[in-house]
DNA sequence: CGCCTCCCATACGCATCCGTATGGTTAACC
DNA sequence: GGTTAACCATACGGATGCGTATGGGAGGCG
């Protein structure tokens, strides 16, 4: 008698699997055999969803890009907002999920590798893009708001790493934190 | 007849080729046996110089804690200069350094890692502090200090991530990169 | 009921890595 | 030049990961 009905996996689950063992220990971290183990599973049932290993690699980077980065694009630019209306709903939307997106930072420990480094390279560039729109509609010269896109990207990057790192440094009860966001946004968006 | 006269190692010489390692495929990377055959050696030397890998993975954390924070701490603020161009200083220290230490990305990709959190805990809060006592000494604040301390550090943080990860972006000419220096320090010194 | 396709478990060979055991080599020093 | 300690190569066992081969169960559909 079986006292859990095991469900069969979908491709999706495997993915997912990946992208959580990517936020655990990094793009190493995606091992077929582990992975069988923690969905209950074995080999047998992975080798049928995907070719190998790099097959189940790519299919996660492609699904975190479209998370990430597409989808959030499409959300933000979509609304019919103003741009200073636009950008603090992006750096809202974006704070908390530089918070729970782990694999992000586990993807920049390793740009060299060859199944990251486009991904890498089509994401920075499409958000970097974005912001650089955003600040130049809200007046800033074209110079300044490329510079001042690329410190609120690095600004953004880094506090996701502060996130995961050591959270004890960033702002932890609501109101410091909204104390710090304003703070930020104030910096960030001065002439 | 031996062509190329192959000296003993050191146990510095593992740890520099630890810390290569890290800086290419993270901490997973830091295997003894790929180590050995880069170094052209074997194993034997290795077990020598340190009783396992976790011996060597933590001698190259606290190599890399202590040339990338205690050292860079001690050189600033053990200059007898004001607040302004210790800061300046640091920036510029800083900056070089983030673009060519691969390590400390690699780090934060896995920051749960039991030999990899106690030193990111220990770096970040010292290099926290130095820039927040920095921008109070130029009249910040406290909390408005902490909080420019924050923004500031997670632009470091993501600039290392840049340049390591898509450099293109970034500014190239001495020029470019310049012109960005100073508007990053305007804007994040500002009141 | 029987068949066929989808999905998965088991078992295997191969490669890589860890750690140990053991003997050999180098070099300093008496 | 002989002894001793430092240093290293080789060889092994065990563990783990990849990829393949093969057979079996489960469910739709005739």
């Amino acid at each position: 008698m079986v006292v859990t009905q095991r469900r069969r996996l979908t491709t999706e689950d495997w993915i997912d699997a990946a992208l959580a063992a990517i936020a655990e220990g990094g793009v190493p971290a995606v091992a077929v055999e582990p992975l069988a183990a923690r969905l209950g599973a074995t080999k047998g049932s992975f080798y049928w969803h995907f070719a190998n290993r790099d097959a189940l690699l790519d299919a996660a980077l492609a699904r975190w890009e479209a998370r990430t980065t597409t989808e959030v694009i499409e959300e933000i630019t979509g609304a019919a907002d103003g741009p200073d209306v636009q950008l603090r709903a992006l750096v809202i939307r974006v704070i908390g999920a530089a918070e729970s997106d782990r694999v992000g930072p586990a993807l920049l420990a390793t740009p060299a590798h060859p199944a990251v480094a486009p991904v890498l390279a089509r994401a920075t560039r499409a958000r970097l893009d974005v912001i650089t729109t955003l600040l130049r509609r809200l007046g800033l010269p074209a110079a300044q708001a490329r510079h001042r896109a690329l410190l609120a990207y690095s600004a953004y990057l880094g506090h996701a790493q502060l996130a995961h790192s050591t959270p004890d440094e960033l702002p932890t009860s609501k109101d410091a934190r909204r104390a710090y966001l304003d703070h930020v946004l104030r910096v960030l968006t001065a002439r």
